[in-house]
DNA sequence: TATGAATGAGACTTCATTCAT
DNA sequence: AATGAATGAAGTCTCATTCAT
């Protein structure tokens, strides 16, 4: 018979999270304290263990929570027809997740997990399915669109997938930084890219020839 | 009056930054203990605190490296004739550096500083430049592309420049992670990429009924 | 007027007396938690408070609980005829109690108990009365057999009451630590040992020549 | 190249064992604390640690030590002539290592290793190893005296010896709870359970018969 | 210059006990 | 009476840095 009730815990549990979450995007997994994260989390340290094992755990639990986020954020942009009207939509969808301003902590968090992700097998693990996931749906659409004749086939699916993921890792790393980003512009360009790769009439003529 | 050569010493200083090099690119600035770099370096702590007055500086020695180097690697491809073809040499220059087994340890360790330039002011100023470098030069080379005629209005060059710089960014990530990346083919991808932004005939005429 | 009768409230103390045992067994008091307790008890932490007041509580009702069952023990070899065969019968009391493979616990919480009563009073008291029980009826034995003649007179009655107390202690150290011990054969040399402290026609004639 | 000399290494290795075996003494293992260890020997955390890697370590070093001391103290009564001559010269030593005032903390952390050794293998061995040695010592007494018709046969000599060991433990139990022990008169006690072994003139005649 | 033993603040975590429900 | 979530002091141990040699 549980003391409080499951949405009750669930909630503590968030307020952790939460108070995690600021604290390691300010400083960091590793120079994070678990005292700032109980200051920050207005509990006790006995009740931050109670819904965590340890520090690591607390770290692990917030990259599922990431994997999660980005789970639902690549759902939205699935069944599209058009491949490249498909790309587009994952571009704006990204977009919108770079600049709303709720998520910079979240942002900053990731990149530190980028870097943990180095070092941690379980955290590695979960930032690469989050990075596989997206790059599964782009390949997907890439090569719709080069079966359909929409998209260049000299250049290889997974290659250009990774292209456009490692774009929005590049500018996740920017922005964070406090650089002048300016993001419209920048997803305009991003936006060239992927008609870049729309095929051409001289692509389809070569493909004809050869 | 030194009681060791200047040669001597810069010895000493480049065996402590190599020994830190190797134990952060391993687990991080923060897990790696003094003890550890005191340990590879074959030298003392004492003999370490002579050279750097602290854990940070020697993080932020390393940063500076880093940038040092990168100025260098910059320089290679800067007077180019076509601006087009300057891109392409850039991306060459930076595909090399990604993929030289050499450089491993340097590119964990850059990702590592990615994270500390979050919190750590002077780190964050040595990547920040060290991105503003080759940015800068991308800059000039497709503004004069676009005067030229050569490359498409329509983008903003330091949109263009923070995509190319953000491609090789995320590259970085994906190929420290264990990412099964296939360079060539992505490489192939960004000099489509980079042939995308080439001004068509079409854009020509619009630039001339504008 | 309590809420539950004596018995329930009685059935409840010895739960949590049992669950303590057990946990005290395997691992000591001090490496004993009340989580531990509290488990395997089947109650919740509140209820085992409202039965004992603190840890040490529990610690000392199980030295009061030991006391009070050694008394028994005692009692049962208590107002024999012959005090040679008073000693003898009292041993193989003990020798049981030392075999019974259900008391295996107490025994090696007992142990615990002799080292905590190195720094807890009240423990202390409980376990040295625990051993004076059964010396004062060895000495009132002794002392019977040594004014009948029967044991031998240059020996103190105390003295060979430690002794044989001793002994008995000394076994369930050896015992407890898994040790291949023959009680069988220890008991038979425990046997000696009394017999050894018959008194024997030299002694008869030296007491008569003194 | 060491900083400071071998001697005086061990020097503080003996002053961080003597305080963790005077705290040891008053309140058990598990109930002194590191910071109580460190400033009972004036040193640092640090320090202490520098020398052993932890608690644990700790318990096992004394354990050792006891384990080297009683060692020594066996070696003390190993090659008399006469066997029984040989137990008396054992008794002895053992009777003065009892009554030695400097060596009461060493006894009362000898019955906190009593109880520990049920939990911790490593002092479980280090205690056993250390009863077995006077064991064996003690057996090898006895068959001699066996063999040359001196002590009666019909006892078994490893219960003789474990009789004889379990005596002195349970003597260090009661002198260690302040039990006023006349160990004189203990020791007389002892020296006559030792002679009751000895084979008397109807032993022998029994023997004959048999 | 160079050494490495020493420092001590602070890290993470546990756990006996309480108290609102 | 009974629950179990919560508390927070105290536990063990680490580690960047210093300083006598």
């Amino acid at each position: 018979m549980p003391k409080i009730s499951y949405k009750q815990r669930e909630g503590r549990r968030q307020q952790i999270l939460e108070a995690a979450l600021a604290c390691f995007a300010e400083d960091g997994f590793h120079q994070t304290g678990m005292a700032d994260i109980v200051k920050r989390s207005g509990l006790s340290h006995g009740a931050v263990y109670l819904y965590f094992q340890s520090k690591d755990d607390l770290i692990e639990a917030l990259a599922d929570d990431r994997h999660r986020r980005e789970t639902v954020l690549n759902s939205v942009a699935q069944g599209s027809g058009d491949p490249i009207e498909g790309l587009h939509a994952l571009v704006r969808v990204y977009a919108q997740w770079l600049t709303d301003p709720a998520g910079e902590a979240r942002r900053r968090v990731g990149i530190h997990g980028w870097a943990e992700a180095l070092r941690n097998r379980r955290v590695r693990t979960s930032v690469v399915e989050g990075i596989d996931m997206p790059r599964a749906l782009i390949v997907a659409l890439i090569e719709r669109g080069q079966h359909a004749g929409l998209i260049k086939r000299d250049l290889s699916a997974d290659a250009i997938a990774r292209v456009l993921i490692a774009i929005f890792q590049g500018f996740v790393l920017q922005k964070c930084w406090g650089e002048d980003v300016d993001v419209e512009a920048c997803m305009a360009a991003v936006a060239g890219v992927i008609e870049g790769f729309r095929a051409t009439k001289s692509d389809m003529k070569r493909r004809t020839r050869a």
